[in-house]
DNA sequence: CTTTGTGAAATTATTCACAGCA
DNA sequence: TGCTGTGAATAATTTCACAAAG
């Protein structure tokens, strides 16, 4: 059975053992809003003004922040500086991350283009891909390498971070590679859920739900935003 | 306040009122194991197998399908074909979504090139920029429009969803336009909330919050998925 | 014997509401 | 006054567990 509910915080976090499942999940939109305003001047914000601009109530914000700490100001506020260096690092973005891209389609040439990761601390170091046809060429810098080349470079590099972005078809045999590399973690493009019988950490993105949730709303007539809980 | 917790079902669905945000996430992974399954060859499948497959209880997928509907047979489950059809109709998947793109960068030229939409049935119809130096090049096959151009081929074609594909800065008003143009659909690629005042639908789709999630977990140990939920 | 459908119980998450600090 | 931190209350969701059906 998948870990379910609670996630634990390793010991050196002050006093704060779990963090609820859906409180993790805000964590990265809460830095994403005070980032951008701590770039337009502003120093502290209150659990009113984050929830305001999420789509969150006050009490909501401020329970989630209270899971790592209490840094918040009584009539004050919080200190965005503060707040951004410690979900920084509760969420592990104050280090760099090694990434190998698996699969040289469409999708792991748009992840290449795609400047964001670099900006966030995740660096791509690989591309591979089992194509003979594709493998040797070149891919935004990358040259293309074999599966076979996979496990030494994930050891002599370091790599943390697989992004399978292969068909449905070849994704579990991809993440059964990665695992064996002993990459800790994966990240799933592929419309397909990947069994990892527990070993590794995945979270999967697929545009094919999204698309089917937008529909399903947009058919129902329902009205708001599904993307921020 | 944004809707939250229950989405309303239309007439024509029998005696199925509202269903539970939760579940209306798990229909397109049920429909997308179903689709596979069916494929090949089987016919019937027990909640107990579904479940498996998705890393749900059987509990769980059994409370799911009751909500729209019972016909599954005791002793026996579910029969997969008329499953997937009523999911179909329940997601809208069974009709075809005319849909825009809106930004020719990176992420534009990637769902253009990804059939999987098409598969789906959403038929991209076409995409736009604002950038002078863009519009009236070629993206696979579609010359980029000027966002002027929005209204009416909205109109002309019916588009029900607008894809934002822009940098965060612009998405916004990209999102104000096409909610002027009478889009009642959003998938927003951009890394921003967008504000849309309840007047459409909003599904998101942020890397960088995949990517933290998943450094979230590694740097905690933390193994399993965080996908089907 | 298997599997559904579903109330009832348990669990999990959110909101309320207020004491206490700045 | 404005705002945090947090127990208590409420609400939402999942799991249990079992009667009824194939």
């Amino acid at each position: 059975m998948t870990n379910r509910g609670w996630v634990t915080l390793p010991r050196p976090m002050p006093h704060h053992g779990k963090i609820p499942r859906p409180t993790a999940k805000r964590l990265s939109l809460y830095l994403r809003e005070l980032e951008s305003r701590i770039g337009q001047g502003e120093t502290t914000i209150s659990s009113k003004q984050l929830g305001q601009a999420l789509g969150l109530t006050d009490a909501q914000v401020r329970k989630d922040l209270a899971f790592f700490g209490q840094f918040g100001h009584p009539g004050i506020g919080y200190p965005i500086g503060e707040l951004i260096a410690r979900l920084r690092s509760i969420l592990g973005t104050d280090r760099e991350w090694h990434a190998v891209v698996v699969g040289a389609g469409n999708i792991g040439r748009a992840l290449l283009a795609y400047g964001r990761f670099q900006r966030k601390g995740f660096r791509i170091v690989a591309v591979f891909d089992d194509n003979p046809r594709v493998i040797g060429s070149d891919l935004a810098g990358h040259t293309v390498l074999a599966m076979s080349a996979l496990p030494a470079l994930v050891r002599q590099q370091d790599v943390k971070i697989g992004i399978v972005a292969v068909p449905a078809e070849a994704a579990q045999a991809v993440a059964d590679q990665l695992i064996a590399a002993g990459v800790p973690g994966i990240l799933n493009f592929a419309p397909k859920r990947l069994d990892v019988k527990n070993a590794v950490s995945v979270v999967s993105v697929d545009f094919s739900v999204a698309l089917e949730q937008l529909a399903f709303q947009v058919s129902l007539g329902f009205t708001g935003s599904l993307d921020e809980e």
